[in-house]
DNA sequence: TATGAAACAGCATAAGT
DNA sequence: ACTTATGCTGTTTCATA
């Protein structure tokens, strides 16, 4: 699937907010409503638009103790490791899990409601599995989220 | 601040779905229409929701290549962090930056191109900034954005 | 394939209970 | 906080180029 320019523009546009409508959304970018209507779902249907989010803000949504988790599986768990990248993301808490190349297996992000429910988190969904070598805790104390789109 | 259950399945609800329209939104949580306009009128003005986005996925956006990149910056640059941190968020395929404690000062989560492209990204804007002490690239396989809400 | 117009449907808003 | 009613805007379809 090819992008042109007019795509690019669009995707920037409802990156940055998805709730705008389609007519502004067509002025914006300088196409009718009829066209920007059939653009944007064709770009949800391939799957370039993975859906639409609210942002919600951990911190006040009573979590205000964020962390990136690196995790190292032993080295006979590398068959599980999918499943527990999927495991991992169910849990409460859990922003974001990336599944690495390199010296850590993972990254856990997560947001906790204090320092003794991170520390649980990690005793109880990581520490205690077996497949699970070893985990280094980063505190995050800012966290942007960038504007690319 | 403080939020009820109600407001945490609206929360949930926009999390999962931005374009939830208002009608489904209070249907799906229980409450009237026009309650559930004020309400989420006051989560966004209390920054409780930060904002509506849409989901791009940057390999379909042509940036195939993503990465974690962690950055150590010399001890004299400690002043500079803050002004790094909203520098790099602004460098096209950045998507996240965090700032932490504890081994590592930054993490950086790019979407490059191609292999070419993530190499430019580190050494261009990061190696050659004298405050960098260091970088670590790790490659991500898989990234899954988590439910939570 | 993009556009423009026109009919339709559906929502946001604000009143009153 | 809910219900109802109103005005309006987004969305869709179709015909056209």
């Amino acid at each position: 699937m090819r992008l042109d320019e007019t795509d690019h523009r669009l995707l920037a546009a409802l990156a940055d907010d998805a709730r705008l409508p389609n007519n502004a959304l067509a002025a914006k970018v300088g196409i009718a409503p009829s066209t920007c209507l059939t653009r944007v779902r064709h770009l949800r249907e391939k799957g370039v638009i993975r859906g639409f989010h609210a942002d919600v803000d951990p911190a006040l949504a009573g979590r205000p103790l964020q962390a990136i988790i690196a995790v190292r599986m032993q080295g006979h768990a590398r068959s599980r490791l999918t499943a527990f990248l999927h495991q991992l993301a169910e849990l409460p808490g859990v922003l974001n899990v990336f599944l690495l190349g390199g010296a850590h297996d993972f990254f856990v992000h997560v947001a906790a409601p204090d320092s003794d429910g991170l520390n649980d988190f990690v005793v109880e969904n990581l520490s205690v599995n077996p497949d699970v070598a070893l985990t280094e805790t980063n505190l995050i104390f800012r966290h942007v989220r960038a504007s690319w789109y």
